[in-house]
DNA sequence: ATGCTTGGATAGTGACACTCTCCAAGGGAA
DNA sequence: TTCCCTTGGAGAGTGTCACTATCCAAGCAT
């Protein structure tokens, strides 16, 4: 198929996926002339993981780049592919500068690892995006005046635990690796909003079980 | 404290706070004289909830200014006003068009309220911005080639509720109504980047732990 | 041949949080 | 009192970033 027909089946205007292939989020299409070019399924399902993660995910294009890089390097087995993927999905601007709060929050962190027995995150987890995103987000709490304990925390982390399985579960469901590293990546981006919104539904729904009828 | 001691002890830059203040973010000090203004510590609290919002969770302005006039909204009882508040917490720019796979993604959403006997969502929920944030994901998901069933989506929808038990019990840690509506607003944006990072990291380790060593 | 389409490059657009610049009016020290 | 520095207010500007509108040259189809 060809650019007009790759725009009409994904719902992304020509314009757009212009912009994708300048900026190497899309592989270009095969040249069959000079001013022609192919372009196969496989172009139509990256186009979708690049929405994903660009619109639903708001990721920076650039971050975008680095993760479809890890989703088709196959110098990884499967297992790497899939943490080097996942690995590379937040970028969140960088740790910025060393405030206090950063100190405590990264003690958190850790001893928080340590009671979960996440030996894969002890081992690789001081340098991975999330955990810095932890570290930051922690800090961020403090620096707010609401501040962490292991034991506040905890709990969200065993939760974390059990959406880890549901997400696990649903990636094992497709068949081939190449699917299963897709998919993990789609969604974990794409279940965010989905874990977002239904949180905000329960925390309403509790809210009026407590306070119903509560005046005060 | 004049402007300037708010600006230093919150780490907000002077002119940051002039924004804020332009934009009804934040309500004017006392006057004391016609060039000078007095600011107290409901000042330093509400500048950091602003922080949260608009930095933390990327809320657009507009969106947190309404946030905030629910939180001080005297006119609703407790519960009313820790609703009102959350409630207007996510802003998505509206559903857009109806597309063909929002019709099915509403579905899936009632259905899932149903089975959950979230009854307080389903009088609600149609018209409440956490509602249409999901059926906006749901139909993301479903736009992507990732369908949803409400069998895939209630185990997720199970660990929200203990989410929100967890949000619920932080927030009922907090004596005065006026610092639990002001906690679960806090706790509501502050805690997602935590519960987001732990989910992959957690995702991490239960890939380690199931395609460890497989190399294919 | 010729008009329409295709893909590529360049320069804009719009949204939005923030920030710079200027200004009039005090207020403290000499 | 007088002078300079600070304060708060208002408008316009900046940077970022995803996206888009405009051109352009080179075919392909009629």
């Amino acid at each position: 198929m060809r650019l007009a027909e790759l725009s009409e089946r994904s719902g992304v205007p020509t314009a757009t996926i212009k912009y994708y292939l300048r900026e190497r989020l899309l592989p270009p299409g095969e040249r069959i002339t000079a001013t022609t070019a192919e372009y196969g399924d496989a172009h139509l399902r990256r186009l979708r993981l690049v929405r994903a993660l660009v619109q639903v995910g708001k990721m920076p294009v650039a971050t975008a780049r680095e993760v479809l890089a890890a989703v088709e390097d196959d110098s990884l087995d499967h297992h790497m592919r899939l943490g080097a993927a996942v690995w590379a999905l937040p970028h969140p601007p960088g740790p910025a500068q060393e405030a206090p709060e950063t100190t405590a929050a990264r003690r958190t962190a850790d001893e928080l690892m340590r009671r979960l027995g996440w030996q894969y995150g002890l081992e690789v987890g001081p340098v991975s995006p999330a955990y810095g995103m932890l570290v930051n987000a922690l800090a961020a709490l403090a620096r707010l005046g609401y501040p962490h304990t292991v034991e506040n925390v905890l709990p969200y982390a065993r939760i974390a635990g059990q959406l880890a399985v549901a997400d696990l579960d649903l990636v094992e469901e497709y068949e081939t690796p190449a699917e299963q590293v897709e998919a993990a990546v789609a969604l974990t981006v794409l279940l965010e909003p989905v874990l977002l919104s239904l949180r905000r539904l329960a925390e309403a729904e509790e809210s009026h079980r407590r306070f119903r009828g509560d005046s005060s």
